[in-house]
DNA sequence: AGACTTAAGATTGGATCCAATCAACAGATG
DNA sequence: CATCTGTTGATTGGATCCAATCTTAAGTCT
């Protein structure tokens, strides 16, 4: 596809990639990200025609960004009521619990035998990243990048669309999480011995320490939420 | 809430509580339902103006009940070029199985203990209902109906959603699952034991009934799917 | 002939306008 | 005085129109 001389046009368009090609898109990025790190607190009515004017685009790129997040869970819709952000509570916070713990180990039990020494290496330096970040809202991108990192490998696309998602919207719980007790407690030996565990590729090990760290966030998690 | 001698308005309107009370709304379960059960199949291209002239509306609530139904993964999005019906894939049917096995099985385990006799009831009806039922699209439909009402009282709203929607995927396969070995197969001995293992309070027997129920499925499916 | 450019048609994305619905409040009525 | 009703303002849902983009195919140049 690349001419012998030529300049990697590909790389360029990828490196853009994540630039909205579309005002919808780039709307309901704004909005999710606003969303996820608690600057749009839950219950807050989205005004279609405010949003609108905030972004200075019209009501209907607006409009179908509310769709796709409400699909997320992250809005509520009621007809001709409009959008709310979605409630946070303890049910729902267990839940998400509940969902991860059930499905990380087996997306990482399928991924160990396939991690490469990249990907390995990438989980490392993300365990790093961890350390020296300060801002709260950046710690829980990264602690969803290192899980994945580790179970990428899995082969199976659709299980991890859904683990991605359900580390997402556990970033909004984080946020409260780390608030309120401190990033002491987010201690990293877990995820030191994930890694070593993955790397000598001791799936039983790797996934008895996964469970037991979302266990342990569980009980914290719900201890804060009150319910 | 209710005076004395009223009329039970409430479950009026419940009845009618299906009822699409929105253009968009309308669109989008009419296309659902035509994805789901094959009558378009896989790959169509979906023109806006051809849907909004077929459902005699503007082509604005077709878009938003495309946007809904790409969240719902039955499209495939692509900018300034349209929607497309979502392929079907043996990866893809593949990865509903292994999620369906790692959720029903923690949502039935932490419903059975609240199950109540209604419940049962209505579960074994639906075994009936099976049994009778001709039609393969609907059959999958009291199949959802079915597993759902054993896992009801789990008392996981999110995780309830979620299997909800695996199954509602689910039944994308299903179809063709029927439709190439005939529904002998789709014996109804795990059905039935699972009903009385619940009945009985018995967690462990029913879980791994649920297991090995999905695992057989998944092996029968794959060895047409083909890979 | 092959590859590149350029024009036409088709299709989607976005803006503006109108209609339908809901919430709040004023007034009437028992 | 409470309740019901009608009306007004605000907000969303839907329709129509215009702009941007993609696809196709013809045409041109080497």
């Amino acid at each position: 596809m690349s001419s012998e001389e030529g300049f990697d046009f590909a790389a360029l368009a990828a490196g853009e990639a994540d630039r909205p090609r579309t005002a919808s898109e780039f709307v309901q990025r704004a909005l999710r990200a606003a969303i996820l790190d608690g600057r749009i607190p839950p219950g807050t009515p989205l005004r279609q025609e405010a949003l609108a004017a905030a972004f200075d685009v019209s009501r209907m790129p607006v409009r179908e960004a509310l769709r796709q997040l409400e699909a997320q869970a992250l809005l509520e819709f009621t007809p001709h009521k409009g959008a709310v952000v979605a409630e946070l509570s303890a049910q729902d916070q267990a839940d998400t619990y509940l969902i991860r713990r059930a499905l990380e180990p087996v997306a990482f039990a399928q991924s160990i035998p396939h991690l490469t020494r990249e990907d390995l290496e990438r989980a490392e330096d993300l365990i790093a990243d961890m350390d020296r970040e300060p801002d709260h809202g950046r710690l829980g991108e990264l602690n969803r990048r290192f899980h994945l990192s580790l179970y990428a490998r899995a082969g199976s696309p659709k299980l991890l669309r859904l683990v991605e998602r359900q580390l997402t919207e556990h970033d909004r719980y984080l946020r409260f999480h780390l608030a309120m007790m401190g990033r002491e407690r987010m201690s990293q030996v877990d995820h030191i011995a994930m890694l070593a565990a993955a790397a000598a590729g001791d799936i039983d090990t790797a996934t008895s320490v996964l469970q037991r760290h979302i266990d342990v966030a569980a009980e914290d998690s719900a201890r804060f939420f009150g319910s």
